[in-house]
RNA sequence: GGCUCGGUAGCUCAGUUGGAUAGAGCAUCAGCCUUCUAAGCUGAGGGUCAUUGGUUCGAAUCCAAUCCGAGUCACCA
C-alpha cells in the first residue's frame, strides 16, 4: 500500500477512535504533500472536522497527531499550522522503503486482472505520408499501451489502415497520367512520399481544370463535380469496387510502396503493432448489423431505402447508417470493425486514439452499438486528443503547410548532433555509438514534446523555434540518467547493483532534505503510474519524471555520492540514485523514450 | 443557432476528490565548473487564474450568466 493510502487509512481509524460520535461519512479526509515552506512530509487538512466537532483545529490536531504517532509508528513528529496537521514521516520508513524497492525493475507496476484491451492508433490513409499530427497520435497510442500494460492489462496494439477510397484513387489517377510508369526507386523517393506527390499533383491538376471550366462559363459547383480528373478518379473507385483486376493491381502496387515507407518511419520511431486491420477488408462489415437493427426495429428505413437511427432522445440527431443504394457510409464500417475487434480478441476494452474533431462521431458510434445491443459497445473508449496546429493555424495538406513526419524526425536527430558537437561531448564514442545517441536524444525530445501536454488540449507547434533540448524535455531526464550511470561506473557498480552490499544497512544519521525529497518522490511513482493509466494520460508521467530528474539534479549538486561523508551515507545515496535511475528508465520506457548510459 | 471542449506569467504548459503566500520550463537579469557529466545548480523580476455574480471556514478548481477561441452538427472519410 502506498504511503498516502496508509496515512489516509490511519487518519480515518484515528478519528473513528477519538471521535466515535462524529459522522465519518460527512468528513472528507484530505491528505496533501506538505508545502516546502513548512516542516513535515504529509499534511492532514483539519478544517472539515472543525465544523463537525465544534472544536478548535489545534485541539483536534493535537489529539490526532498524538494518536497517529503512538499507534502507527509511521511518524516522528507533527506540527499544527493554522488548521493543517503537518506530519513528519520517520526516517526509518524511508530507509526500509528503499531497501525493499531500490532495484526492483517493476516497481510501480500492477499485476492486475489481465483485462484485454485493444489500443488502436496511427490509422493512416495510404494516399500521403505521415505528418506531425500523426506523430502525436502514434506516440499517444504507444504510450497509452505501455502504461495500460504496466497497470495490469493485456494490451493489443492495433493499426487500422485506410487503404481504400476516393483519396487513394486520386493518387492513382495522377500517377497514371503523369508518372510515366515510374516507381519510387526510379526517383529515389520513399514510397509514401512518392505516392503523396501524386496526391498533390492530383489537386494541382484538379484546381486547374476547375478554373478552365469556370472560364468557359460553368458554375463553380458544377465544375468541381465535372472536372475530368475527378470523374476519372471516381471511375477508378467504381472499378475498384467492381474488383477490376487492372485497377486492383495498380492499387495494390501503390499501397505496397506506401506500406514500405510507413514501415520505415515506424521502425525509425521504434513503434510497432500487434495487429493490422485493412479497411479494404473491413469496409463491407456492418451491413448485416444494420440489417439486424432494422429487423429489431431499432433502426428505420426511409422510402428511398436508406437506413437511419433516431438519436434525438439523447439530444443528438437522426443519423444515416446506410445509403439508399445500399452502400456503406463511414460509420457503417466502423460498426462492423468494432464488432470484429471484439470478436477477434474478446475485448474488455477497445480504445480509439482519434483526434477530437471526431468526438461526435465516436459518441454516436458507441451509442448506436449500445442501441443495437452489441456487447462491444460498453468497452469502447475514445482517447480523444487535440490537434497539433501551427502558429498560422491548422495544417492543411492542400496548402502545403503540413510538417512532414520524416522531415521532423531527421531535423530532431540533426539538432541532437549539432548540440552534442557544440557542447564538445562526442569524445569516447564510436561513430556507431554517436549515431545511436543522436537518435536517442532526437527522438526522445520529439516524443516528450508531444506527450508532455495533456492529450485533450490542442497544441501549437512553432517550427521556427523548433524543439528545445533544455528544461522540460526528455534530454533533461536523459542527462540525469547518464549522470547516475556515470557515478555507478566510477564506483564499478552495475546499473542494478545486487542487494548483498546493502543487506546489513542500518542508518544512524538523519537524512538530509535533498535525500528525503528524492525518496518521497520515488515512493509516489506507483500512484502516478496508476493515475496515468486510469486517465489514459501519459503527460502525467512526463511531469512526474521531469520533477524527479529535477530533484536528482539538486541532490547531485548538494551531495557527493562517491565522496560521501562516510560509508553509511554513500550506501544510502547509491540506493537512492539507483532507484531514481530505475524509475526514470521505467517511466520513459513506457512512453517509448530511451535513456542513454552516457551522453 | 444546438452540442462539446478550451481561456492560468511575455511564450509553452502544470495545478488531484475545493485547502496554506497559484507553480515549472523557455525568454530576461544576477551568481556557481581545480571536486561523481555546467545538456546542470542557486537566486531575482514577471499574475485582475477571461469577466461578473453565487455556494462556504476556504474557489484557478463547484454553480449561473456573459465575453473570446476551437471543434462538430454530410447520402465525406
Amino acid at each position: 500500500m502506498t504511503l498516502l493510502a496508509q496515512i489516509k487509512l490511519a487518519a480515518a481509524e484515528a478519528l473513528q477512535h477519538l471521535y466515535p460520535d462524529m459522522e465519518m461519512a460527512n468528513a472528507v479526509i484530505t491528505i496533501n504533500q506538505t508545502k516546502p515552506e513548512f516542516t513535515g512530509d504529509y499534511t492532514v487538512v483539519l478544517f472539515p472536522f472543525v465544523k463537525l466537532l465544534r472544536q478548535k483545529p489545534e485541539a483536534i490536531g493535537n489529539k490526532l497527531g498524538d494518536y497517529l504517532i503512538e499507534k502507527t509508528g509511521l511518524f516522528s513528529g507533527y506540527e499544527i499550522v493554522s488548521g493543517f496537521l503537518n506530519l513528519t514521516v520517520r526516517d526509518s520508513y524511508w530507509i526500509s522503503f528503499l531497501l525493499n524497492h531500490f532495484n526492483d525493475t517493476r516497481f510501480g507496476e500492477k499485476r492486475g486482472t489481465q483485462r484485454r484491451v485493444m489500443v488502436e492508433y496511427s490509422s493512416p490513409n495510404t494516399n500521403k505520408p505521415l505528418h506531425f499530427g500523426h506523430l502525436r497520435n502514434i506516440f499517444l497510442g504507444y504510450a497509452a499501451s505501455g502504461i495500460l500494460k504496466a497497470t495490469g492489462n493485456q494490451v493489443i496494439k492495433a493499426n487500422l489502415i485506410n487503404d481504400r477510397g476516393i483519396h487513394i484513387c486520386k493518387s492513382m489517377i495522377a500517377w497514371q497520367r503523369y508518372a510515366g510508369n515510374t516507381g519510387p526507386e526510379d526517383t529515389n523517393t520513399k514510397g509514401d512520399h512518392f505516392v503523396g506527390d501524386y496526391y498533390v499533383k492530383f489537386n494541382t491538376a484538379y484546381k486547374k481544370e476547375i478554373a478552365e471550366l469556370i472560364a468557359n462559363g460553368m458554375t463553380e459547383a458544377t465544375a468541381e463535380k465535372e472536372a475530368p480528373i475527378m470523374t476519372e478518379a471516381q471511375e477508378l473507385l467504381r472499378k475498384w469496387e467492381a474488383n477490376d483486376s487492372e485497377v486492383r493491381n495498380l492499387w495494390q502496387k501503390m499501397n505496397n510502396w506506401v506500406y514500405k515507407g510507413f514501415d520505415e518511419t515506424y521502425d525509425k520511431l521504434g513503434i510497432d503493432f500487434d495487429k493490422v486491420y485493412l479497411e479494404s477488408e473491413t469496409y463491407l462489415l456492418g451491413k448485416n448489423i444494420v440489417a439486424e437493427g432494422v429487423a429489431k426495429g431499432v433502426l428505420y428505413k426511409k422510402e428511398d431505402g436508406s437506413v437511419w437511427i433516431d438519436l434525438t432522445n439523447e439530444g443528438l440527431d437522426h443519423k444515416l447508417l446506410l445509403r439508399g443504394d445500399g452502400t456503406s457510409v463511414y460509420i457503417t464500417q466502423d460498426l462492423g470493425t468494432a464488432k470484429l475487434k471484439y470478436d477477434d480478441y474478446k475485448l474488455d476494452e477497445s480504445i480509439y486514439v482519434i483526434a477530437d474533431e471526431q468526438n461526435y462521431h465516436m459518441q454516436v458510434l458507441k451509442l448506436i452499438l449500445k442501441r443495437l445491443g452489441e456487447p462491444c459497445s460498453d468497452g469502447i473508449y475514445h482517447l480523444s486528443y487535440g490537434m497539433v496546429e501551427l502558429p498560422s493555424g491548422r495544417m492543411k495538406s492542400r496548402e502545403g503547410t503540413v510538417v512532414d513526419a520524416d522531415d521532423m524526425i531527421d531535423e530532431m536527430i540533426s539538432l541532437a548532433r549539432q548540440q552534442t558537437e557544440q557542447a564538445g561531448k562526442t569524445e569516447g564514442f564510436t561513430i556507431e555509438e554517436l549515431a545511436t545517441l543522436y537518435n536517442t536524444i532526437g527522438l526522445g525530445a520529439l516524443k516528450f514534446y508531444l506527450l508532455r501536454v495533456d492529450p485533450k488540449k490542442k497544441m501549437i507547434f512553432n517550427p521556427q523555434e523548433s524543439i528545445d533540448l533544455h528544461g522540460f524535455t526528455a534530454t533533461f531526464i536523459q542527462y540525469a540518467h547518464a549522470r547516475i550511470c556515470s557515478i555507478l561506473r566510477r564506483e564499478e557498480l552495475p546499473i542494478l547493483p545486487p542487494t548483498p552490499r546493502f543487506q546489513g544497512f542500518t542508518h544512524s544519521q538523519d537524512v538530509t532534505k535533498a535525500e528525503k525529497d528524492l525518496m518521497v518522490a520515488l515512493e509516489q511513482y506507483p500512484n502516478v503510474l496508476d493515475e496515468a493509466g486510469a486517465t489514459y494520460n501519459p503527460s502525467l508521467l512526463c511531469n512526474y519524471t521531469f520533477h524527479l530528474a529535477q530533484l536528482f539534479n539538486s541532490f547531485y549538486d548538494e551531495h557527493s555520492i562517491s565522496k560521501a561523508e562516510n560509508e553509511e551515507k554513500k550506501n544510502l545515496r547509491i540506493m537512492i540514485i539507483v532507484m531514481t535511475a530505475q524509475i526514470l528508465r521505467h517511466s520513459m520506457n513506457l512512453l517509448g523514450i530511451n535513456l542513454p548510459d552516457k551522453m
